[in-house]
DNA sequence: TTCGGCAATCGTAACGTTACGATTATAAAA
DNA sequence: TTTTATAATCGTAACGTTACGATTGCCGAA
């Protein structure tokens, strides 16, 4: 934004015949500077309009008051991952409150998620960075340790280091599903994951594993699907295991569009959720509850999450030498009605 | 950022033997320098992994490549509305294809619009704003045009001004639905609008009334409903109008959580769309077409709005004198199968 | 009176970049 | 040989801010 007028510290420095040192401790209320000075330069500020110019103090401090979040985007599908929605409002929220202004770096599948991170370093537009979608033995997170650059991660990974993050505990809430689902009655489990080196995934199969385990029942692959965040898949992928000559009589969805492409599996063979097949979900954005299905549902407040980045982060940026901060989150379980 | 090592001009110079300002054109290609030169250059600020510093160039050049985008958010619901998803990622993508980085600001109820905008402004931290989700006579446009921001706004407003805007032509969508709707023969048609001075809502209550008066169909105002952007409102908005003495035969729906509401509504008396009511809706994610319901579909592809809305801003940012850009975008329509 | 100590303020330099006029070297024209 | 044009490069200033050491004026202690 241009319009040149603009309001700087000369300029009130000029109009109350002082330094421009002076104006600028005044006005972040610096204890050399008289009481009454103070007060005389806050009121020619706030009448000029002054602002502090961004880049001058992001250029002399080293600081730029912006954080910036990689998110992936599903170009495939426009509904991408519902999740984003309540994440990304939490984070801008969160950073506000800070302080800062969240800018958001869209990935493509197209695009290296490695080369993604080292532009935004080599960038230096950003305090801190926040990355999402965590792989097996993710490189991003040694890339950033290695540049000591303030982040945060959503999701763990299976590193052998300590970096800060913030996770939902996909672990416990597999587990717990699939408990439930058993406390049903189920004992052939569908469990619905999404792509393989996915560390979400990863920990959403270890919980399985471990209450299928505890019931001495032995998992059977075919009942184990990986796919993408979209509905078409997840529609194909439980079609396919309704169809089969022992189809599943339980399935743990993913998240909101795996349970709506499950969903409408199941309606077009008319069979009914609740009844036929029990499910349980984890649901980030309470949609599940308006939908007219019993299901079973492990609530997950993203905009906590969004916040809870923020915060670990923030105190990053604070001490970036200080101990490596980690929170790890439950989901909340409504039964089905 | 830190990491204090950072390439910079001077140490390429110095490295050379040349001067800063020689190496600075030399990395723009600048006529003025020897092409071998150039290529010195360029190898030596490669090998050093030379990037520009951001806010020295934007404190010199007054430029600062980051677009801002205020964006309503809605925090009695995670939900909030779905299209925001499609349109924030058409957005970034834009911006990052254009050299820009784009920042959300998200806006609470709680928050006065011009104020928000007011203190964007004031940061002064952005090249262009866009502003979503106008309304009626929207003062943040006379506040934009007086200070000569280059901005562009999602959407129309009724006032005597020109601006540069992206919209979706929702006169039309809603006029081509309720005619659509009175083609399957229905009469008493439903129309769920937003909060009364939506602008959006006033276009599509318009084509409402345009195509009602056209079919000499006069218009019965309970039938129009006006809500917020979520379920539960829909719910009990299209519950009421089940249980009237007249019921509605047909329905225009807002976006996709009115539908999901509406749908939920007639599950629950064990009504059917496509039979007992005509519903067709408008669909910014394309989640509609995976519901096992006969409806009618005007999808929009709010990833384009989101490309178009960079584009104009990138032009008015480019030429803030130019004439002023508008687009108005057609829905496509899909028909219940 | 002279000095130390303190409060209040000032001046300069620096962050990394770009704009612009000045300077040098080179080659062609007189 | 001197002039003139041109190509290549340089030096300085500026953008707005903050850090830091220097300076001023004043009061009380010696």
């Amino acid at each position: 934004m241009k319009s040149g007028d603009m309001a700087n510290l000369k300029q009130i420095a000029a109009e109350l015949s002082l330094s421009v040192t002076t104006v600028s401790r005044a006005l972040k209320d610096g204890p050399e500077v008289q009481p009454s000075t103070i007060a005389r330069v806050k009121e020619v500020a706030k009448r000029v309009g002054y602002v502090p110019n961004h880049h001058g103090r992001a250029l002399k401090t080293g600081r730029t008051l912006m954080l910036t979040a990689v998110l992936p985007m599903e170009t495939r599908d426009y509904l991408s991952d519902l999740a984003k929605l309540p994440l990304i409002e939490g984070m801008t929220l969160a950073a506000r409150q800070a302080g800062y202004s969240l800018s958001i770096y869209s990935t493509t599948p197209d695009d290296d998620p490695v080369e993604s991170v080292q532009r935004l370093l080599d960038a230096r537009s950003a305090d801190g960075l926040i990355i999402t979608r965590m792989v097996s033995g993710d490189p991003r997170v040694k890339l950033l340790l290695d540049q000591r650059i303030p982040f945060v991660a959503f999701g763990r990974t299976d590193l052998d280091v300590a970096y800060p993050y913030v996770d939902i505990d996909n672990e416990q809430i597999a587990y717990d599903a699939t408990q439930r689902l058993m406390d049903k009655g189920c004992r052939r489990i569908a469990l619905q994951l999404l792509v393989a080196k996915d560390q979400a995934s990863a920990m959403r199969l270890a919980g399985y594993g471990r209450a299928m385990a505890e019931a001495g029942i032995p998992i059977d692959q075919s009942l184990i699907g990986h796919g993408t965040f979209t509905m078409e898949s997840s529609v194909a992928w439980f079609d396919r295991l309704l169809a089969s000559s022992d189809p599943p009589t339980g399935l743990a969805c993913a998240n909101e569009l795996g349970l709506l492409g499950a969903l409408h599996a199941l309606g077009r063979r008319g069979l009914e959720p609740g009844r036929d097949v029990h499910i349980v979900t984890r649901d980030n954005t309470r949609l599940a509850r308006f939908l007219p299905a019993k299901i079973g549902v492990h609530s997950v407040d993203m905009a906590d999450v969004g916040h809870k980045l923020i915060e670990v982060l923030e105190s990053r940026i604070a001490n970036p030498l200080g101990p490596v901060v980690t929170v790890l989150l439950q989901g909340k379980f409504d039964p089905a009605e």
